[in-house]
DNA sequence: TGCGAGTAGATGCAAACGCATAGACCCGGT
DNA sequence: ACCGGGTCTATGCGTTTGCATCTACTCGCA
């Protein structure tokens, strides 16, 4: 095992350059006037999934405080796109879902946005290197230590 | 070429995911207490210029406005970390560099900060796919359209 | 030389962020 | 039933961000 620390760092960055490249091109469109991309990367997680999720949950997927989170969530909520329940088997939980008017937005920003990506990505790899990329990048997000808690830290030693 | 949108779509939010995932995993480092893991990107993009560069061109570089980035250069000039100076060229431009301690602060956190780095990326890959990924990375970086000023719109037509 | 268009960086201001912490609730042991 | 520790979300507060705009400077051209 051991590897080269060097070329992970230069992985590590190269990634870091391509994803700052992209956002930046992403960021230039014109399709965030309504819905800024950070509330979009909530909106579109939230549409990927089948049934509510906890706040916590969708904390862990996205790139955000949890107070940040918390109020984003809020006003997603006043503009009508987020639903917020409390979970009945859950007193402390609050369950979180897109609003029919949420879908619609995520699907209509979305679809443009998706028009975008797929230009950016194509325009320098191929079919096959994106299925490479796409893979790498799974196995890099998949095989990652679960954010310590205060119960799973035995995992630790502690 | 025309390529398969979907796969373009899933390549670019797995580099999402997997960028959230390892940003969040480095952010819980201890090592944030003094500089900010954005001013340390701001202190790195420095470190690797041999001689100033502008703040328009430090802007390029970074994922931040330039209002934003020229305070964040006002606070770490105020801390001792990077140098402000006129750019003999042109009066309006500012040439930025760091410091001795800039430099110094920069080398240390970087030097912790590459442990975790590597840690991370070797534990899901191996050296052969790690190449792969940066090379990937890279040319997904490297092959895009240059931000447009209002001076090159002629490329497009304009 | 002087003028108008263009570019670089700074500033006013409201919105959003992160940190620390509070408040509400769950759960196990007594 | 209660208590103590742990978890989930919300709130107070100072800091930082982005948007719009401003100022200072450059450049090409009359």
């Amino acid at each position: 095992m051991a590897g080269d620390p060097t070329l992970a760092n230069d992985a590590w960055e190269a990634l870091l350059r391509a994803h700052a490249t992209l956002m930046k091109q992403f960021a230039a469109e014109d399709i965030w006037t309504e819905v800024s991309m950070r509330e979009y990367d909530v909106l579109y997680t939230l549409s990927k999934c089948p049934e509510p999720i906890r706040l916590g949950e969708l904390h862990r997927q996205v790139l955000l405080s949890q107070p940040a989170l918390s109020r984003m969530v809020d006003r997603l909520a006043a503009r009508g796109l987020v639903r917020r329940a409390a979970d009945p088997g859950d007193g402390r939980g609050v369950l979180l879902s897109l609003t029919g008017a949420g879908r619609a937005r995520q699907r209509e920003i979305g679809r443009r946005h998706a028009r975008s990506v797929a230009a950016a990505m194509t325009r320098s790899l191929t079919a096959g290197e994106l299925a490479q990329l796409r893979s790498l990048c799974e196995q890099l997000a998949q095989r990652q230590p679960a954010p310590a808690t205060l119960t799973n830290r035995e995992d630790e030693g502690l």
